[in-house]
DNA sequence: GTCTATAATAGGATAGAC
DNA sequence: GTCTATCCTATTATAGAC
């Protein structure tokens, strides 16, 4: 066979859909294997450290694309209402609309919450960095900025939890649609 | 040996413990055995069913315990904003200030989530439902009490989620303080 | 009811051919 | 780079003594 056929970034990709949806310790070999069309032993040509290694970069290509697709309009030079919009944009996507868990949530519980903690941390840190950058613009005070930024992701994890959990996608995307206007309140 | 050394309510609650805390996955046999003292013979004993049969026996054990301290003060005859209080404090409690995981988050990871779904989505029905009613009461219309109770799961959920991958639990106590006059405000 | 012992299987990981 | 074959360990589950 020639070269292969998923790229890397793909691999990684598929990686994430499986780790997102069986968490760490349901995502076994077998089925990242079949995800990605890669046999064991290529996953671990590509992984020689094994699952924890696919984890990392599966980290790395998730904050690769929150910066990208979230982060990247919460810092664009629209007025604050825009930049949340293209935000809850991003997400609606990124969660299938309230189908897809979110990866940070699923790496959360068990185990590997531990090992992979400091980097759950870390993005959610920016995370709320990012969202408070607009609310300030609006002029809203730093410490509230950051209360109501933290309430964001709350709001946003807690729907798609219930949502998934109810089989009530629109539970997500209602939320995801109101946000922006509440964050900005007076 | 005489008789066992824990109740079979104090056997399902560590085993609820360890669940909640590693999911369905994660929940080895080796742990769970651990966790109550009983060897693995002696927990097939109680659940010839095996891992299955002990989590809908945590799924039992959990809708009771919602019942009697967390549905129970949001029906009592206490002015709304009590109820909703004594629904928080059961919460704190239940919760350990935001440093322990929620079963029904931790189940809603990976194949295990499939097998649980109407369990999981039952449940939070029904605490949807026992918000909504002292919001009646509060003179809010069905659909908006409806929408804040949904909303008050996400928030509560959404907060321990952040909290414990933050290692902040104040972010949960925060949340359930404000939590009461939030969902009343007019 | 609890234990030891033991299947039987699935999981993660490696070796080496091609 | 990918494959087949294999190893080792952990895991679920059962059998049977006490």
């Amino acid at each position: 066979m020639p070269a292969p056929l998923l790229s890397l970034d793909e691999v990684i990709a598929r990686l994430m859909s499986v780790i997102r949806r069986e968490g760490y310790d349901g995502a076994s070999l077998a089925e990242l294997s079949k995800a990605t069309g890669l046999g064991r032993s290529s996953l671990y040509h590509y992984f020689p450290d094994g699952k924890d290694q696919m984890v990392v970069a599966v980290l790395d290509h998730l904050e690769a694309t929150m910066k990208a697709n979230v982060f990247a309009p919460l810092r664009s030079d629209a007025p604050p209402l825009e930049r949340l919009q293209g935000m809850t944009a991003a997400l609606d996507k990124f969660y299938g609309s309230g189908q897809e868990a979110c990866l940070l949530a699923s790496l959360g519980v068990g185990d590997a919450s531990k090992q992979f903690h400091p980097r759950l941390r870390q993005l959610f840190s920016a995370w709320i960095v990012a969202i408070s950058e607009p609310l300030r613009v609006a002029g809203i005070p730093r410490g509230t900025a950051q209360a109501r930024a933290e309430k964001a992701l709350m709001l946003i994890e807690g729907a798609l939890l219930l949502a998934r959990a109810m089989g009530e996608p629109a539970l997500f995307v209602r939320t995801l649609r109101d946000l922006p206007a509440e964050l900005l309140r007076r």
